[in-house]
DNA sequence: GGAATAGTGTCTCTAAGACATTATTCT
DNA sequence: AGAATAATGTCTTAGAGACACTATTCC
């Protein structure tokens, strides 16, 4: 982390206000007039669950939309990160706290009337995860189920606000990084066989891809996985190495998606 | 665009807020005591001038930070869409709509307190653009000047509030994008030579390239650029083939940039 | 003709994809 | 032994990179 960094922006920050406060008598302040907007915090979790490409969602407990599904979420709260926000409902939904997965800004969705309450903007944060316990319902939350992301993207009114948009967006978003980052590891548990790693790709692509060419791609890759020691026999036949995600952050070569 | 989907969406938030408004009797609206912010959208433009990379830049007109370097934006004003607010200030500081360029939104800044005048979140766009006159001083900007990519990244504390870092990741996604989609043809007028083409991307990512390679990868990559049948001796020598921006938004394969 | 730039061809090597074969466990 | 899965090897072909060569303009 660049905390030297953090540091010194900080300390200009006050020196900033300080400066301002003594030239002109008064602190600082956004124009009279400027206009808020509440901002939200949505989640795209995903994991492999079952064979399954998922995506986490919970029907809504108040209006709007009451009863609908929609992503977990919530408002930002005073003086809070957007990321931290983001850390804390995965933490909500989840109980764990980033459990060896991955989290990643996705994108703002602000339309104005995407929100019949009022002007709110969402920005979405996307998680890949690893196969979690059933979650526990949160608290403006009636329910929380993995859905299956097909059935999701095959109904675009199954969901409240835009979410569909953003589940769209978030999907591609994944399956478009599983190409040149190592970030398929994100959706395994700490040490997992090539093989299950092979599982998530053809998961998540839904492309059945050849075992043998994605063990040598795999293990030719610099930095991508580096094997534990142990071996497992948990998917049966001979025992299997077991990896851990090696240091690099993004693959070359890379594992390009057959044809599209 | 999608635009039935945008009416349909429309339509549904409508019918939503009149059932609620009949069921409760009043309008939906935020619950009480919800924070709200002020939303800024700032712009990172990147062009390559005379051989250089280089980003648009503004003297700040008003405290905080008054006449320090800073990108140009501004907030987001009531009812108005992000990315409706991304051309405003685009236009506002080329005097074009969107002159060929392409224009996506990079990420969403929102750290507590980044800026001195309370809580303001920041929605950055990336502009990609081709060689502009000489930008007009906006309102609230003392003076708008293309600043070197190299010079802006090399000072953590040339520009303003947190604008480095934005800069820092627009720049990368920049350099990124020109790997997997078509978009070095932003840089470019409407008709363009391979040269010119192959200059933006070693102006971007600063690495010489050569010709002869990247001539036969561009006119064998499918989709990517389409001859416009005339030719140019505006670089002097053999009279050069004119092309155009191709169909295609994904390389196949990439162009990927050496060693890393 | 000479300088400058455009465009094609040739060679080598890496990596992708198709598919055979061997290795090691469990029942 | 037989089933199941892991891991390695072989062959063909696409594409990257290095570099020689030809083509077409202006002076």
């Amino acid at each position: 982390m660049p905390y030297l960094l953090i540091v010194s922006l900080t300390i200009t920050r006050i020196l900033v206000i300080v400066k301002m406060t003594i030239n002109t008598g008064v602190m600082p302040s956004l124009p009279p007039g400027t206009t808020t907007v509440a901002v939200a915090v949505d989640l795209v979790m995903l994991t492999v669950r079952d064979g399954v490409f998922s995506v986490l969602l919970i029907t809504r407990g108040l209006p709007p939309y009451r009863g609908r599904w929609a992503l977990p979420g919530g408002f930002v709260v005073d003086g809070e990160d957007l990321l931290a926000a983001a850390v804390r409902e995965l933490q909500e939904e989840t109980g764990v706290a980033t459990p060896g997965g991955h989290l990643e800004q996705l994108g703002t969705y602000g339309s104005p009337r995407r929100d019949p309450r009022g002007r709110v903007i969402s920005v979405a944060y996307l998680a890949l995860l690893p196969e979690t316990p059933v979650p526990a319902a949160g608290s403006d939350a009636m329910d929380a189920r993995w859905t299956p992301v097909d059935k999701v993207l095959a109904d675009r009114s199954l969901l409240a606000f835009d979410h569909h948009q953003i589940v769209a967006e978030g999907v591609e978003r994944a399956r478009s990084k599983l190409e040149y980052s190592p970030l398929a590891a994100a959706f395994c548990p700490p040490a997992f066989t090539i093989a299950e790693l092979r599982r998530v790709y053809e998961t998540v692509w839904g492309t059945p891809l050849d075992a043998r060419n994605f063990h040598r791609k795999v293990t030719n890759t610099e930095g991508f996985v580096e094997p534990t020691g142990d071996t497992t026999t948990r998917d049966g036949g001979r025992p299997a190495q077991l990896y851990k995600r090696g240091p690099t952050n993004l693959l070359h070569p890379a594992m390009l998606r057959p044809d599209v």
